[in-house]
DNA sequence: GGCACATCTAGACAGTGTCAAGTTTAATGC
DNA sequence: GCATTAAACTTGACACTGTCTAGATGTGCC
């Protein structure tokens, strides 16, 4: 035992200081590029950049990621699990039938989108993320399974065994993505004015539309 | 009367040999910046890389868009005419009826999207074409004027005065922006195997998904 | 306590966009 | 027809980028 070592684990201690080893670059390096992210947006993205925010030298984030693509393939990454997260958020308030629960993870969808445009644009719309990537993949499917999974329990069918639910699934894929991509790149301020609604209004307007594709 | 000159106008001449003065370097220049884009996509795209391929120095480009912003907002809006003339395509070998006409849009927004997907990403998911530019401006309002316009037709209401019928604007643009998104970034390929389909069968599983917005 | 290894720094390299200054050609005025 | 002005284009410089290499530094293991 080390008397005067308390409650930091010897890998993580003394982040913040002006040590040679940082001891947690690679969160930290996560942070900042999520950070430069938003401040610049995906395009003027630099990873010497991201490393002088994080205090550490040009070189430093090849040893955690190997090079730009790994870092943003694993902030991709992250982005699908906080995703998820809006969405579990959605569906904890909705009420448990079916339809409702397919609106949740809608709206989560559009939550995300809008409180994490810079982080969407990274996922949905650039090809710098490496999209065979383990974690990427894995967080990626287990989003797109809980879409499947809840059209197949709302139209009675496999999607992946009857074409007309696929085609369900694809049409509520397309209309919530559409509508977040819309939404998050401005276009459809100016046209509906959402932001200046109260959240209960935004939200039914957004519901309205959200179930079109699974009516019948 | 020049004698030894025959038909072709003294500023466009020899665009094609090596003079000092390119004759025709503007469209020369969004030619080459296509074909970049397609070659590399909008992400690794290269001002000098352009140039290169349209045999002239680095600095030139400048000299005609200002930076690279500028060359990619001339691209951009070149699309949108692009974009709306894949829709008058369609829009001419569909029935007359309104919705008929409102299908033929949005099939003809997924045909240029798939058949220019470099341009797409470009005009919808890039920040770097300035959109308060004339011609961008002008030919991305003229598509989206064709949208409102074909709506109000539809549902008997203008959308600027009537909430319900804006909703219906929004509804099919986010269902046909989606759905193009989706594609052409090959993620429903896997779902749905629309390349190897017939395109007849293809047009009517995308019309029934683009119906659904605007179905009462 | 010494040794191997992971971590991080520092310099170099080719490539990037943009700016300023110079060169070549076309257009204009007389 | 000729000089002058304007436009088109080249060239070199600058600060910046990502990645590679070699070297410095600290950590943990035996």
């Amino acid at each position: 035992m080390i008397p005067h070592m308390t409650a930091s684990s010897p890998s993580a201690s003394r982040a913040s200081s002006k040590r040679y080893h940082h001891g947690d670059l690679g969160p930290a390096l996560l942070k900042a590029a999520e950070e430069e992210l938003v401040e610049n947006g995906t395009e003027s993205f630099s990873l010497r950049a991201v490393a002088k925010r994080a205090g550490v030298s040009h070189g430093a984030p090849a040893h955690h990621f190997g090079d730009a693509k790994g870092l943003l393939t694993a902030l991709a990454a992250i982005g699908y699990d906080r995703l998820i997260a809006a969405q579990e958020v959605r569906q904890a308030a909705a009420a448990k039938d079916t339809t409702s629960q397919l609106i949740a993870i809608g709206l989560g969808y559009v939550d995300f989108g809008t409180a994490n445009p810079a982080l969407f644009r990274l996922m949905f719309s650039s090809e710098k993320p490496d999209r065979t990537d383990e974690a990427f993949a894995s967080s990626s499917l287990t989003a797109f399974g809980k879409l499947v999974d809840l059209v197949q329990a709302e139209v009675g069918a496999d999607p992946y065994a009857d074409a007309a639910a696929m085609k369900d699934v694809v049409a509520s894929w397309a209309m919530v993505h559409g509508l977040a991509d819309l939404i998050l790149s401005g276009r459809i301020e100016r046209l509906m004015g959402l932001s200046q609604r109260p959240q209960a209004e935004m939200d039914a307007i957004l519901t309205s539309i959200l179930l079109r594709p699974i009516q019948r």
